[in-house]
DNA sequence: TTGAAAGCGATACCAT
DNA sequence: ATGGTATCGCTTTCAA
């Protein structure tokens, strides 16, 4: 690898110049420019990351989390992951402040934002879907600040990159995954949190295309929990008495699955229905344990906390920016075998 | 964070004096030296990655990769993946030394140890099973080389680490996977690279304690394919004429899978049987297209080799040693839509 | 036994 | 417009 001294000593000039070239800070005799601008194309300079980092150490970085959180099992890996990668920037003298909320309230979010616009140079933020949010997102990348979605996006925002699943796809696997289940299933229940939730609804249109191709395949129900376990142990219960035909549930929520699946312990002692959830929580482990739930669609929530502290260090520490803005997880299908 | 600078001055001595006692190189009056790491201890010090990489750079670091991986298409994406660490290490001065070679030949990959051990500080290698290459491994680590096994391990061995498949899980896995699949097949033939093979039988171990579980299910059949596509061919034709009670597959080579799958299809017209097979290469998705396979267990390839190169550049740069010594993957299953 | 200083690579600033 | 110098944090070497 070059480095700027060496550039600097092949071109007859001082660091300092070669510097004011590659970072186009002006100042500099055009033909010198070009001269260096040559020799660092010709032999592939690249900035060596650990000098970056040093430099950025005096810079006092800081980044905002803001995520509404609290209360939601599937979070805690990301979390987790995000701490883990506090931990391992804070190395680099990154800080981190932390804004965990619960329940959705735009004024709330929004004035989460407001608060630490001033102090952090980044946000990792898993966005309300609502206008307002992404007023105050682009609010934020205006001011210079990179932002990252994290787990739900907002894609009419000028966030700099989104790190989180697929939803779609999501449901088209458990759609598929439901096609070649014993049993055949061919009457479909499905529940979602809320219709309101953008990820929910996608997961229910990705799973409708995959259940299309199986001959005979329908959509019995499609009702709501609200995210909520006694919502939804309430409304499963309902729907279960009134659609005796369903033979299959697709769990399109993880918040209130726990409660579907006690609605269905209450009415199916024998386990003849196929159930495919999301996310591998404590309460959704325990229902494929007791052979409740079939399989569980895992969507890397340690990856995705893990990507976003990442995509935030590398570009405020070594100016890097990633190629592709959409950072998607696989959905995983898991069985008992390889939770 | 503190820093070195810091915690001189706390102290009241210089530098070099506190690097000295961290690092234990000794020549520090006793008193001082219990003083200076009692506050490194309370105000938490870690270095700065950053600094160390910058040092290290100093001593023109060289890792060896060391795979008899030519002509096997699992590992085309676990290359793809070092060579794009080695680029990025690349940057902080890693070199790395690369010895990939065609088929399993114990001389030519102790050769290859020989003659790589003087000139690099590091090792990663993809070991055939073999006592005389776990000696070599050995002989590494005994002159100080961090070894890190990928893909295969040598648990025998000295080597620092291993990055690679939970082979019996996988097994366990399509078992499981098998005891939900429409048809609820029950007589199984599976199919191996070789004995020989670590991994194969520990593949066939986890399969048929899982297959256990099931009511009435049996192995029909057993044979090996030498990991070859013209062997696999042969003799799956003569195993599925022999045993027309073959309801399902798994192919526990990824080797010889396209070969098995062509003679299926000229057997089986009507894809009546279940299969199950490993690692999504572009003939075992060309089979899933034509829906000759069913499921794919994936092992993460892009993932084992960025982990390899990590805990390289971790103990060479930072002089970091992971907290474990076995880097295991997920198997995860993929069906067409999350491919 | 200890401190002072140089240097890894990049950048910011000051003096010219 | 340009060069020189200090600095980020850490390690190594040399001198005392």
């Amino acid at each position: 690898m070059v480095t700027i001294k060496q550039l600097a000593e092949l071109c007859g000039v001082s660091r300092g110049t070669v510097d004011r070239v590659l970072n186009n800070r002006g100042k500099v005799n055009p033909e010198k420019a070009e001269l260096i601008r040559r020799t660092a194309e010709r032999l592939n300079y690249q900035p060596n990351p650990a000098g970056k980092a040093l430099i950025a150490r005096r810079k006092n970085l800081t980044v905002a989390i803001v995520m509404p959180s609290v209360g939601i099992a599937f979070f805690d890996d990301v979390i987790a992951a995000l701490k883990q990668a506090e931990q391992k920037y804070a190395l680099f003298g990154l800080k981190v402040v932390w804004r965990l909320s619960r329940g959705y309230d735009v004024a709330v979010q929004a004035a989460a934002i407001d608060e630490l616009a001033d102090e952090v140079q980044a946000l990792i933020i898993n966005p309300i879907d609502d206008p307002h949010i992404v007023e105050k997102i682009n609010g934020c990348v205006s001011r210079g600040i990179f932002v990252v979605t994290l787990n739900n996006d907002a894609p009419q925002s000028k966030r700099h990159a989104y790190v989180g699943p697929d939803y779609r796809s999501g449901g088209e696997t458990a759609g598929e995954l439901m096609s070649i289940l014993a049993g055949e299933p061919k009457n479909f229940g499905v529940t979602l949190g809320s219709r309101q939730i953008l990820g929910h609804r996608l997961r229910l249109e990705g799973f409708v295309r995959a259940i299309q191709k199986i001959p005979g395949a329908r959509i019995a129900a499609v009702w709501e929990d609200g995210d909520d376990d006694i919502q939804g142990y309430e409304t499963t219960k309902t729907m279960l008495t009134q659609h005796p035909e369903i033979d299959a549930l697709f769990l399109a929520s993880s918040g209130g699955a726990y409660g579907t699946c006690r609605a269905v312990r209450a009415l199916h002692a024998e386990n003849d229905l196929r159930i495919v959830a999301f996310d591998t929580t404590p309460p959704i482990v325990e229902m494929m344990k007791a052979h409740v739930i079939d399989a569980v669609l895992y969507q890397h929530p340690h990856t995705q906390g893990t990507r976003a502290m990442q995509l935030v260090y590398d570009y405020l520490f070594n100016g890097i920016e990633s190629d592709h803005d959409q950072h998607i997880m696989q959905n995983e299908i898991r069985l008992l075998a390889n939770l």
